[in-house]
DNA sequence: ACGTACACGTGAGAC
DNA sequence: TGTCTCACGTGTACG
């Protein structure tokens, strides 16, 4: 049979032969995509209620995530800020009570808490 | 011009005949590699002090915003705590003043300021 | 000249 | 079934 030809050695599974310096590029090539992957997988691990192990959903989701995150510091902030106002209030009026010198000539610390 | 055999069309830039299914995989292939790229400059747009436009940085970086984040929020979350705790102290303090009858029966009522 | 980063073609598996 | 998703090989470009 006339069958030991090239075809014999790079039949079922692409095991041809290659030059060292290709196969370096192989190498590359995939360990770049592992190490993608690697971070991708790093990415999802901090994403809560991540419906799809997909790439695209990965990406979608962290958007959202972070987008989720800096709206609640902002809003976190923002009330952080009326605790300390509202605190600086109430010690204005207890001193205002301790010492019982305030609100009878000025109209501007008419303070009133709802 | 006498060269108009199939040569002709698969020359310079790939452009071999193909079964039309074949090329559809083709640009599904390609369309969802430019679906994740619009993501991941979706997904960097949020973060601040991207240094290089690398899809590894990318990643890198969107845990690392995400984990600060995550910490921030923490932490302003903790301070808000506090300072609730701080108003309601404050207010107690008010109301035993203007009511005046706190302090002379209980001894867990020792409100003392800093 | 070598390594890194990437887009694309493509076969395979999931749904 | 046809579509979607992905890993990998590979050509290309940049440093």
């Amino acid at each position: 049979m006339g069958s030991n030809n090239q075809m014999e050695q790079l039949d079922h599974a692409r095991a041809r032969w290659l030059p060292p310096q290709a196969e370096e590029h192989i190498i590359a090539g995939r360990s770049w995509c592992e190490k993608l992957n690697q971070k991708f997988i790093a990415l999802s691990a901090l994403i809560p209620d991540l419906k799809k192990a997909r790439k695209a959903s990965v990406l979608e989701d962290a958007v959202k995530h972070v987008k989720d995150l800096q709206e609640k510091v902002k809003a976190l902030e923002e009330q952080n800020m009326e605790r300390t106002v509202e605190s600086v209030v109430l010690i204005k009026k207890s001193h205002i009570l301790v010492t019982d010198d305030g609100g009878s000539s000025s109209d501007e610390n008419n303070l009133d808490e709802s």
